[in-house]
DNA sequence: GTCGATAATTTTGTATGCAATTTCGTAAGA
DNA sequence: TCTTACGAAATTGCATACAAAATTATCGAC
């Protein structure tokens, strides 16, 4: 019996291979396909009711992007990321989200920034309330972006928007907020609020301190 | 007349795909790819001696990687970065090394580390002294990679060396140091000694009041 | 039952074929 | 001279084919 997925051939001039993309990423996504599972690049080529060509172009495009690990001659697998290489990564990321910190509080005022900075927090805000860990670094994630593209700093949202990114940022749900959805919230709302006063120093000290927390409650 | 370029092919599990991933980001590196230039898989495929899927499959990590800009029924070529990209990036990246250096500097004392963090420093001096731009923005890379490395953060390392991060930096080679030799390496002489001397807090600001310093007179 | 060798099956990697699309050259018309 | 139109050539995108490699299954020895 074969089960189809259907690819959303976008009207647009989005390729089959960037169809396959995005399906693969949105499997990764909602858990259909877990880390460190294998790819077989016949199954995916019949669950999408293509050939094997485009879907192992858009294993390449994956592997590329770090969703994916290519070994040759053994295919794809999801790549899987060790406690270590996640709080690493989580370093990585924060020390991104300064420079979008940074920059975007010189640009809250500009058009509806203010207003739509906001709406992303109220998101925060709702996830945190059911204690929702998925959803609340979801909202995070959300949020970043946001303040990413406030900040004007083309690269960063490049950078951030990126499929694995996404991925690797849903990948720290199981190490926070943990056991500490109070201080989280806590910090959260003072970094926004310092963001939306326009204060830089203030925000990024909030930030920076809030990374730190994460950070040492992370490495315990 | 065919001109074959050899492809490498390392002794080990290197695939061909990777071999090309290769070939075609050094072809980068050295300039006979210029960015904006198409590739196009027919000639790629000639050259190396190979058939187009390899090639595509190769395109496609690249594509992901972000060194190539792929569009629907038209190819590939290679991605080029405007004025204000390339500046963002460079805001971008900076605030990586940030991270490199706050951690590198608690790590200078272990191992051979302050050894080899001198080695690649005196490159720079070389590449200094005889005002190479490409090989001083490439020294600095280098100078940084180690830096990365001896962070210990595996995140950076592994991001910092992608062929992509590798190959916009050198295309900053063009907007850095300008006409500001002296004042550049003035800044880094400190900047390495701060780090020498394990001073976590003099080296952040030396190299933060730095990258200040350098957008300023990329921004104008 | 466990281990190891061997055969059968699956899966990958690369090449090739062909239709659809784009690109390019050329010529007609304003 | 500059467009615009159109047809040929080039190029891409996807499917298919097949050899090489890996994986799994089978079977016998212990």
């Amino acid at each position: 019996m074969t089960k189809q997925t259907d690819l959303q051939k976008n009207a647009d001039a989005a390729s089959l291979v960037d169809s396959l993309v995005e399906a693969i990423v949105d499997g990764v996504m909602d858990h259909r396909y877990a880390p460190g599972q294998r790819l077989v690049a016949t199954d995916l080529a019949e669950e999408f009711g293509v050939s094997r060509a485009p879907v192992r172009e858009a294993l390449h495009v994956l592997a590329g992007e770090g969703v994916v690990e290519l070994v040759a001659n053994r295919g794809a697998r999801i790549r899987k990321l060790s406690r270590k290489e996640r709080v690493d990564f989580l370093e990585f990321t924060e020390a991104l989200c300064m420079l979008g910190v940074r920059q975007g509080v010189t640009r809250i005022d500009e058009g509806d920034n203010r207003k739509r900075l906001d709406e992303h927090f109220s998101v925060i805000e709702e996830a945190w309330s059911r204690r929702h860990a998925a959803d609340f670094v979801d909202a995070l994630y959300r949020y970043h972006i946001a303040l990413n593209r406030i900040s004007g700093n083309g690269f960063v949202k490049f950078f951030y928007e990126r499929p694995y990114i996404r991925f690797y940022t849903i990948m720290l749900a199981d190490l926070a907020p943990g056991e500490n959805w109070e201080q989280y919230i806590s910090n959260y709302r003072e970094i926004h609020q310092t963001i939306l006063d326009g204060d830089q120093a203030a925000a990024m000290e909030c930030f920076s301190s809030h990374i730190s927390w994460v950070l040492s409650f992370m490495k315990r």
